[in-house]
RNA sequence: GUGGGUGUAGCUCAGCUGGCAGAGCACCUGACUGUGGCUCAGGGGGUCGUGGGUUCAAGCCCCAUCAUCCACCCCA
């Protein structure tokens, strides 16, 4: 088939079967916020270009080629949003909470957008669990975020992650650290690759990450890479030390990766992301840092703040391909009618629905092709509107797992059915895919 | 943005050196107008991603394009 209209290039449709799984995990990760005592935030999708421009750094490569901007009809400079901090910092200064107390915890998810280059596990739009403390500098708010960030992937039953950390210290530091890399890679400059000369230019920590095998060639040969721990000042090295201290208290499984960098100039000291290797290249499943150079940024009062983002997508794959976290349906019931019943059974329908899960033929068929239609609906019971038995006052009730009938009084039948579907999930595991025969 | 792979039924895929478009599953109907899954019989579904080209003849070869996947890049 050839539709008229695809989906954009990068999008999705997220479908009734895929979509148990969202919401069971964006349930889950709901209480965990709520728990920790944060606070939903809802953000609009849009934002002036220029927010997006300021808080990600001009010569970055979303605000240079991976930004959905666009002008409206009023010629405003707009773009969708491709991470969520910049609007809740611009909420936040906007709105004054830094006037109405000190610490706020805020906490957003819903979908982001970037233009690159879709794959597995790289989506055009994709969605994320986005979390803040804001305005505390102490080591204890990076604790608690590192906390958070791993009991969220913990409520959705990931077990082995392990977060790696680093120290970026401030941007003076940052700086004086970029100098010494390049000074260490000076003699060897012609040999990196295009890339990582590149990188070199524009933010030399990146080159750190590349994965081209001559460049780690290259550095092997060049002997101990300088670490960006060593470069950081003093003050800087008392929060890290004091940050992994947390972690080490609260029993937080952490690697140091000499590595993890961020390359914009709000960063500063602790940078943590988790990784997931079953995803490929697109393996980070979610990051976050220390951005107490950003509000400053931003024109408001020199602010601290600790944040990260989860990307929903890449859990939600890795959850898929273990097949955990499969959402149990909801038992129903499937109300069967003789033509003489039917219009009653409309209205009993609607009664039952009050509290329970009732599905019904709308096309009023046969008798036959409603038994089959039940059958297929992986409801738990089956209520037979029986021309008679209704007459009487009464319904047939059939358990379709075990074949079992019995009839019951139409007075009260919503208790009792509750109480059915409630006891004794049935052991075939139901649906409609059931296997035996009675 | 760069390089490569793949697009055939709703899904998973087969289709030989170019020669009448197939299977399994799913779906629908009937056997079975008051008892489902199983079974049996039958049925509907395809401009072979799209547009062009080569050829007597194209699902197959060529070009372009769109989508998707893998890697790079970037990042969640």
């Amino acid at each position: 088939m050839t539709p008229r209209f695809q989906a954009p290039r990068g999008t999705r449709d997220l479908l009734p079967g895929d979509l148990g799984r969202w919401q069971w995990a964006e349930a889950q990760a709901r209480g965990v916020l709520e728990r920790y005592g944060y606070g939903e935030i809802r953000t609009p999708l849009f934002e002036d270009f220029e927010l997006f421009a300021r808080t990600s750094g001009e010569s970055s490569d979303v605000v240079q080629k991976e930004m959905y901007r666009f002008k409206d009809l009023g010629d405003r400079d707009l773009a969708l949003r491709p991470e969520f901090t910049a609007g809740v910092m611009r909420a936040y200064l906007e709105r004054g909470l830094g006037g109405r107390t000190r610490i706020h915890r805020l906490w957003s998810a819903g979908p982001v957008f970037r233009y690159g280059r879709p794959q597995k596990g790289r989506y055009r739009q994709f969605s994320q669990i986005n979390c803040e403390l804001v305005g505390s500098p102490a080591p204890g708010a990076d604790v608690e975020m590192i906390t958070l960030f791993v009991d969220l992937y913990e409520a959705w039953g990931f077990r082995d992650l392990t977060v790696v950390l680093n120290s970026v210290g401030q941007p003076a530091s940052r700086r004086a650290y970029g100098e010494r890399l390049r000074a260490w890679l000076a003699p060897a400059h012609e040999r990196l690759s295009a890339d990582s000369q590149q990188r070199l230019v524009v933010n030399p920590l990146r080159v750190l990450d590349t994965k081209d095998p001559g460049d780690l060639a290259l550095f092997h040969e060049l002997g101990d890479v300088p670490r960006m721990l060593d470069a950081i000042d003093e003050a800087d090295r008392a929060h890290w030390e004091a940050v992994l201290a947390g972690l080490d208290a609260v029993g937080i499984r952490y690697e140091v990766d000499h590595g993890l960098v961020r390359g914009l100039d709000y960063y500063t000291r602790t940078a943590f992301e988790v990784h997931d290797r079953s995803l490929g290249a697109q393996s980070a499943l979610g990051g976050g840092g220390r951005y107490d150079g950003l509000i400053a940024e931003l024109g408001g009062p020199p602010t601290p703040g600790v944040g990260f983002a989860i990307g929903l997508d890449r859990a939600m794959l890795v959850l898929e391909e273990r097949g955990t976290a499969a959402p149990v349906p909801p038992a129903g019931i499937y109300l069967a009618a003789m033509e003489a019943t039917h219009a009653a059974a409309l209205a009993l329908a609607r009664e039952l629905r009050r509290q329970l899960v009732v599905e019904l033929d709308v096309e009023a068929r046969g008798f036959g092709a409603q038994m089959k239609a039940a059958g297929k609906s992986g409801a738990r019971l089956l209520v037979i509107l029986g021309e008679e038995e209704w007459k009487r006052g009464e319904v047939v009730v059939k358990d379709l797992a075990s074949g079992t009938q019995e009839t019951l009084a139409r007075p009260g039948l919503a208790e009792v059915l509750g109480a059915r579907l409630a006891q004794a999930p049935p052991p075939t595991g139901g649906g409609a895919k059931g296997t035996e025969k009675p």
